[in-house]
DNA sequence: TTGAAAGCGTTACCAG
DNA sequence: CTGGTAACGCTTTCAA
């Protein structure tokens, strides 16, 4: 049996409160008092019991933690950083994948909100917001991240994905792309906003569109090279082969790589290919990739900073939208001299 | 306010044991009191409260997972299929990342222990085996994956790392390589298993070893890229330049490989390549990896079968070895005829 | 500065 | 089949 508090106070002589007191650092305990606790504690090497704890303070001290996939890079680095900066105050990252799949993740976080989660970093599959009301009902504190919800009000943290997109597009067009497609993403804000952030890029350069240029909205889940690939081998087939591509992220980028390498085509001189994510191998592909840098690790960093604020005030203050800069990193895969 | 059980009972005009019984599925209530409770527990929409629940039966349905790093593929991976086992059986996973460090280690592994979760999943990185008397002495049940100590009986999931080692060196003397070299991984079990595999496999087939042929041990951290691609072109600069290499994991191969081009060689022409871990990029790289599958996701569902086993007995049961198969996975980097 | 009493919501033990 | 009583280990409130 483990040593509790009433152990302790009773070998010293003094009351269970005292001992709660020094342990919670409360400064009604005179210095000597504290110190003799403190020896003792050591000594039989206590440790409080979370779940006694929790059970009067209403407080878990553990964070859970939603994403479709670990597999993802992006949100393998986001679990990594979050769980690094919650553990160093004192909380637990519970970890959860859920897919794609809006059923799943609504399920996950009922378990997530019955077992009282101080807060929830969620990066949510779901194609409405209906699971944030229920969220929100619960009171359980919540912070989106890299997806987010145009009706709903809630605390995100995440790139600007139209910026992302048009960033991505404009350099296509720089390096003199006339025919540029975009192989997108999901029905997610990520997925929208960075067609979006292509179709203005494109409409304000004055490029020409064409029929088919916009693959059909795909999950983005384990397997979006393959689908990358095969949505390439469309394009390519295509009376007008596009001669530059910007993939929704770097998994579909690389398939469409394939994909053009396998028609015996030429990367980036036959058709240029930028994704998005910048993932750490990108540099050691077949065609290194050119990919927009999403600052992945700062993400995470300020989500969990986010979610420790709301979790030490006690008010519920207002959502907060924090947009993390992203940045272009060009390699092989675009690299090449104006046409 | 949440509803509590107490709720449920004083509505229903029964008592607060029933409604608990109702809810552990206990078979000593009647079937129209059953029924009654279930649907007003609907009604209400209760969930039950963890903390109280683990205050009393001493268990957190919480397991924690210590691992060096997410952001190395095969790890991120082991969470995945953790999590997903255990949180089909109810249980949360709490994640944590100690880097390579013995330290931070032991530290986390405190935390995990003074928060009492009921059973712990580690890669471990210490050099020496103080730490797990520590965990046998708090009696929370734990199973080592991919490293291992030879010197206490644990339960391990895992593969046969002499027999990796033995693969690897075996597919590059077949293949044709006269002088081959190892770059090796730290000073873990799995790094000290390939090794020996590699030295064993030499020996066997009565291979030449040259000085240097093995490099020093190097922490398997991210930044094993960069040291694979450091100690490659030591390699490189030796009067008898290997050409074969067995890289402790693929992220040390990719560096090799850069290094081997960047000195104008051909792979596998003039060096042949083979990593390990068989990464989900391998087949995408500059020059597509071969690799030794290590079946990660086995490893991962294995662990969290043997975790749960654990758990459910309430008995100690002997510590288990559970060994997962590996496959030899050719690509590219040693795809050439025999010379 | 100290501490006794009163819970927090649940389950275990036993009696009805 | 049902339920009262007593923990579980801690914090909060309030009085000494």
């Amino acid at each position: 049996m483990p040593v509790t508090m009433k152990d302790i106070a009773r070998d010293l002589g003094i009351g269970v409160i005292t001992v709660s007191k020094v342990l919670r650092n409360k400064d009604d305990v005179s210095e000597k008092t504290r110190q003799r606790v403190l020896t003792r504690v050591k000594e039989v090497n206590y440790t409080p019991n979370f779940a006694a704890r929790s059970l009067v303070t209403g407080r878990t001290y553990l964070v859970g933690l939603v994403v479709p996939d670990l597999l993802h890079t992006f949100f393998a680095q986001i679990a990594n950083s979050l769980s690094e900066a919650l553990l160093r105050k004192g909380y637990g990252l519970v970890i959860s994948t859920a897919g794609e799949d809006p059923e799943l993740e609504m399920h996950t976080l009922d378990r997530f909100l019955a077992r009282r989660f101080d807060a929830l970093i969620i990066a949510s599959g779901a194609t409405n917001s209906t699971t944030f009301a229920r969220l929100r009902e619960a009171g359980t504190p919540f912070v989106l991240i890299d997806r987010r919800f145009p009706d709903i009000e809630a605390n995100y943290v995440g790139v600007d994905d139209e910026v992302v997109g048009a960033f991505a597009t404009k350099h296509l067009i720089e390096i003199g792309c006339s025919r540029i497609a975009h192989l997108r993403g999901p029905e997610t804000s990520p997925g929208r906003g960075r067609l979006n952030g292509y179709l203005n890029a494109m409409a304000e350069h004055k490029m020409k569109s064409f029929p088919g240029y916009v693959s059909a909205p795909k999950m983005a889940d384990v397997h979006s090279r393959e689908s990358g690939e095969e949505q390439m081998k469309k394009l390519l087939d295509l009376r007008q082969r596009p001669n530059g591509v910007f993939a929704y992220n770097d998994s579909m980028a690389i398939g469409a790589i394939h994909a053009i390498l396998d028609a015996g085509l030429r990367v980036p001189e036959d058709v240029a290919v930028i994704g998005c994510g910048n993932f750490h191998y990108d540099n050691e592909l077949r065609v290194p990739l050119s990919s927009i840098d999403q600052n992945t690790e700062q993400i995470g960093q300020c989500a969990a900073r986010l979610a420790l604020s709301l979790l030490e005030s006690k008010s519920r203050p207002r959502p907060k939208t924090v947009i993390i800069e992203t940045q272009l990193v060009i390699r092989a895969s675009t690299d090449r001299k104006r046409q």
